[in-house]
DNA sequence: GATGAGGAGAGCT
DNA sequence: AGCTCTCCTCATC
C-alpha cells in the first residue's frame, strides 16, 4: 500500500474514525510511546479508556494537533526516555521530522495517512474475524449488516440504529447515500456512513489486504470459543483490558474483564444474552478435552491453554 | 456476591 | 456426533 486507497484518501483526517487498535499503532502514538518511551495515559488528548468508548473526538483532537507550528510536541512530556530504549528499532518519520527542528511536510503527513490507512485495514480484518463477516459490505447479508451496525454502534458509542436499517443487505447500505443515513439514524447516521464508506475503500483497495493468516472465522466456519479468546491475546492493543497474557509461554492469561469478553463472544456468535456465567461453563467444557485447564496455582478468572502456541 | 466446578438437556450444524 | 448454550446446584473465595 503505497499511498492511501482512493475512497480513503477522500476522506478528511478529521473524519477518520478509527478503532483504538489503530490508535494505539499510528505513527504520532508510537513516536510518544516507543521513541519517547512514554505511556499512552501520560499525553493528551487521552485515548478512550475502553475500545468501545467514543473515538472521533479522540481522532479529530489527535488529527488536530497537527502542527502548523510543530507546537504539538509541546504536549508530550519531556522525556529523556529515549535513552531509555536504545534497542528501539522504529522510528517514526514524524518525529525525525520533529527531531530535527523542522515541521510537517506533505511528505511527512503522507508517511502518517500511509500508516493510518494501513492501520485501518488491519482494524478492518480484525472486526472481520470477530464477527464472521466478509470485508466487502455488498456481500453482507441482512443478518451481516445488524452485526457490523451493532459492532460499530459499540465502537463507537452510538445509538443504536440497528432497526432503522432493518432488514437492508450490504447492497442496498451501499447504495445508500449519507443523508439517506442521516434520515433513518439522526444520531450518528454521518458516522455510520463514513465508516462503511471506509469498509467500501477498503475492501476495494488492495487484493489481499488481509495478513494472510486464514483462520476458521474467516474461512466460515463456525469459531470455537477457544479460537476467539487466542484472537482476543492476539490484539492485546484492542482488548489488553479484556483479556492478557500472564505467561504466553505457558499459555496462561487471565480474564480482566469477564462481562466484556463475554459480550464480545456474544456478539461473535449472535448471542446477546451471554455472560461470563455461560462462557466460563463453556471454558471448562475444555478442561475434559485436554484444550484448556486452570494453572497450578488456580487463581480467579485465570486459565490456562494445554498446548500454547 | 462473584466465581468455579460440573450435571443435564436442548439446539444447531 | 460434536460443540455450544442454557439452566441448575453446590462449593469456594
Amino acid at each position: 500500500m503505497g499511498s492511501a486507497s482512493p475512497g480513503l484518501s477522500n476522506v478528511s483526517p478529521g473524519c477518520l474514525l478509527l478503532s483504538p487498535d489503530v490508535a494505539l499503532r499510528t505513527g504520532v502514538e508510537k513516536a510518544a510511546s516507543g521513541a519517547m518511551g512514554l505511556e499512552k495515559q501520560e499525553w493528551s488528548p487521552s485515548p478512550p479508556a475502553t475500545p468501545e468508548q467514543g473515538l472521533s473526538a479522540f481522532y479529530l483532537s489527535y488529527f488536530n494537533m497537527y502542527p502548523e507550528d510543530g507546537s504539538w510536541v509541546a504536549k508530550v512530556p519531556e522525556a529523556s526516555a529515549r535513552e531509555d530504549h536504545p534497542e528501539e528499532p522504529e522510528q517514526c518519520p514524524v518525529i525525525d521530522s520533529q527531531a530535527s527542528g523542522n515541521t510537517l511536510d506533505e511528505h511527512s503527513l503522507e508517511q502518517v495517512q500511509s500508516m493510518v490507512v494501513g492501520e485501518v485495514l488491519k482494524d478492518i480484518e480484525t472486526a472481520c474475524k470477530l464477527l464472521n463477516i466478509t470485508a466487502d459490505p455488498g456481500d453482507w447479508s441482512p443478518g451481516n449488516v445488524q452485526k457490523w451496525l451493532l459492532w460499530t454502534e459499540h465502537q463507537y458509542r452510538l445509538p443504536p440504529a440497528g432497526k432503522a436499517f432493518q432488514e437492508l443487505g450490504g447492497k442496498e447500505l451501499c447504495a445508500m447515500s449519507e443523508e439517506q443515513f442521516r434520515q433513518r439514524a439522526p444520531l450518528g447516521g454521518d458516522v455510520l456512513h463514513a465508516h462503511l464508506d471506509i469498509w467500501k475503500s477498503a475492501s476495494t483497495s488492495e487484493e489481499g489486504w488481509t495478513d494472510g493468516e486464514v483462520d476458521s472465522s474467516c474461512s466460515g466456519q463456525p469459531i470455537h470459543l477457544w479460537q476467539f479468546l487466542k484472537e482476543l491475546l492476539l490484539k492485546p492493543h484492542s482488548y489488553g483490558r479484556f483479556i492478557r497474557w500472564l505467561n504466553k509461554e505457558k499459555g496462561i492469561f487471565k480474564i480482566e474483564d469477564s462481562a466484556q469478553v463475554a459480550r464480545l463472544w456474544g456478539v461473535r456468535k449472535n448471542r446477546p444474552a451471554m455472560n461470563y456465567d455461560k462462557l466460563s461453563r463453556s471454558i471448562r467444557q475444555y478442561y475434559k478435552k485436554g484444550i484448556i485447564r486452570k494453572p497450578d496455582i488456580s487463581q480467579r478468572l485465570v486459565y490456562q491453554f494445554v498446548h500454547p502456541v
